[in-house]
DNA sequence: GTCTATAAGATGATAGAC
DNA sequence: GTCTATCATCTTATAGAC
């Protein structure tokens, strides 16, 4: 089995915690102390692991993206219309999840991309660049297959579908109502339906 | 002229540097400290206007929804896709005006909702609704008069845009590329056309 | 690798003089 | 309505013992 992160329990269990606070709560929204509290150790050890949070955030959004690449390599059977049902369900996940408490790790610190430092800037611009990258390629070929439709350049209709699922789950997050989102992807993919 | 704030100058300016460090850097990404800063005067003054930050948060919402709303009811002359592409232009210069620095005040707050009060939260799920309602209206009109076209209900299809702009903004900012959140408007505009 | 102790600064907030 | 002074608390971070 790959290992997406480090060989270092402590510093996964870290990245785990972090990464739900994040989700839930934006990059500038938690501390050093709850993830000592919730892990049941003391702040200094976190330090240990991640000397600044600056690093952590940068580590975070690395491995967020990794295995978010991960995932989107393992969508490969099936129609163009099927595998873009299974790249929307990896952003139902982690609404559905969390019960509609978590969002997409980079929509949340792409909002506080202002408070970021510029290493984690790029990466963030790196998960999103990626996702259009690879969803771009998805709808262009379904498009030659007849099998989805839609009027410009794919890249400009992969930019506009990861947009929409960003914001639809910012929303529906917002309304506390996952359902919302559901429905959001539901409206998209017929919308590619030619 | 119709007063949308206050009848009080400092309570207005106050709003004004608070809104725009919102929007910037988020409602946990600022200080009374940076307000007090940049308009010149103590923090104490700030809390005399406005108690605490969450009474800080729930008037800088419902000025922001009730200016919005306002913009709305401006939008009147024209065909639906006139009066559509009049309404993306409000999005549009948050984004510009601001050269790519700001976004959305209630889409930002909508990604720290976890950390907000709930009457903060109630006021900025209000601002979707009512921005929902007033462009599925449009959208029904615009289709019932054959100049829109959209497969689901006008409610869904609003929701769909509002979202897509919301998520669209969000990106775009983190790019610092206002022109990636145009051609997401002009892509919208063109999927409505029939 | 984890701990105690501690620092230096920020944060939201209050008391009370002018 | 604004100020000085002050507060308790939180935040990121380090030094150094075990």
């Amino acid at each position: 089995m790959k290992r997406v992160a480090t060989d270092n329990p402590t510093q996964d269990k870290i990245l785990d915690v972090a990464e739900r606070l994040v989700q839930m709560r934006g990059f500038n929204g938690f501390s050093y102390a709850d993830v000592a509290d919730t892990l049941g150790i003391r702040k200094p050890s976190i330090h240990h692991h991640f000397p600044s949070k600056s690093k952590l955030g940068e580590r975070l959004v690395a491995r967020y993206t990794e295995r978010f690449m991960e995932a989107l390599a393992g969508i490969r059977g099936g129609s163009a219309t099927a595998r873009l049902r299974r790249y929307a369900e990896l952003y139902r996940k982690v609404l559905r999840d969390s019960d509609g408490e978590r969002m997409c790790l980079c929509g949340m610190m792409a909002a506080e991309v202002g408070t970021l430092p510029h290493g984690v800037r790029k990466r963030i611009q790196e998960f999103f660049d990626r996702n259009e990258e690879w969803l771009a390629d998805l709808l262009d070929t379904g498009r030659r297959a007849g099998q989805l439709q839609f009027r410009d350049a794919p890249r400009d209709a992969a930019r506009r579908t990861v947009s929409s699922l960003e914001g639809a789950m910012l929303v529906a997050r917002a309304h506390q109502d996952p359902a919302r989102f559901e429905r959001h992807i539901a409206g998209l993919l017929a919308d590619l339906k030619p």
